[in-house]
DNA sequence: TTGACCTGTAAGCAATCGCTAACGTACAAT
DNA sequence: ATTGTACGTTAGCGATTGCTTACAGGTCAA
């Protein structure tokens, strides 16, 4: 297998839990767009919550293995990591069923509020 | 719009926040299968917490929009309403071009290993 | 009615969370 | 060497979580 390695670092923490915070579901949402540093990180919640705080979000969501850093100099730079989110994509995955039925019922009323003229 | 109706009760509590929980996780999964009653629902857990917890976690799921209730005669029935499901599906589903490029890395790797006989 | 059953809820408690402030460490710049 | 920068970590705090125990309301059976 190609990334059998565990790069050092397993992920002891859960995964749900380091996404149910809306502050680490947006760090993650800024790490999509590219690799950041904890200043950069931290400078859209700046008004809201200090340095440190981000710093402990990090933390999180490195243990749930969702971030991965890479020290460049004085700067820590982390990247998403976004494998592990496959555990609750899966989870989320099993109620599909139930959207493809809400929209084949969608569907069919549209069909009929066509058909009826509204 | 078919469902407009907001169902008489608006999820004002966050989905994230209740599908963290490992248990309620559970017990949206033991709702996939039908409707149940708290007694039923509190069995399988029955050797670890109360059924006042089950009843507790199934306010916050409730609060949530992700479940739904029917009183029938003295019993509470609780049917899956995963609807809001919604919401992280969307999220997550924002990270599904990492999985695929992922997906395709695997498959080249697969590919090479094939040709040089793994 | 009386009693058993099904459930929600409140009180209370230990544990955890999320934050700030303060500190220490490592690197960079001068 | 000294100063400034980038970061992690700790202590401490109030707030929240998750649970149990206890109680109260509503329903069924006798």
């Amino acid at each position: 297998m190609p990334s059998a390695r565990k790069t050092s670092q397993q992920a002891d923490a859960d995964v749900f839990t380091a996404i149910a915070h809306p502050v680490r579901r947006r760090i993650l949402e800024l790490l999509a767009d590219q690799e950041q540093n904890v200043m950069s990180l931290s400078q859209p919640f700046a008004a809201e919550i200090s340095r440190s705080a981000i710093s402990q979000h990090l933390k999180i969501l490195q243990d749930s293995g969702l971030v991965e850093v890479r020290k460049q100099g004085r700067e820590h730079l982390y990247r998403l990591e976004v494998e592990n989110l496959n555990e609750v994509y899966r989870w989320i995955q099993q109620y599909e069923r139930f959207w493809t039925l809400k929209l084949d019922a969608l569907g069919e009323y549209l069909e009929n509020a066509d058909k009826h003229g509204v």
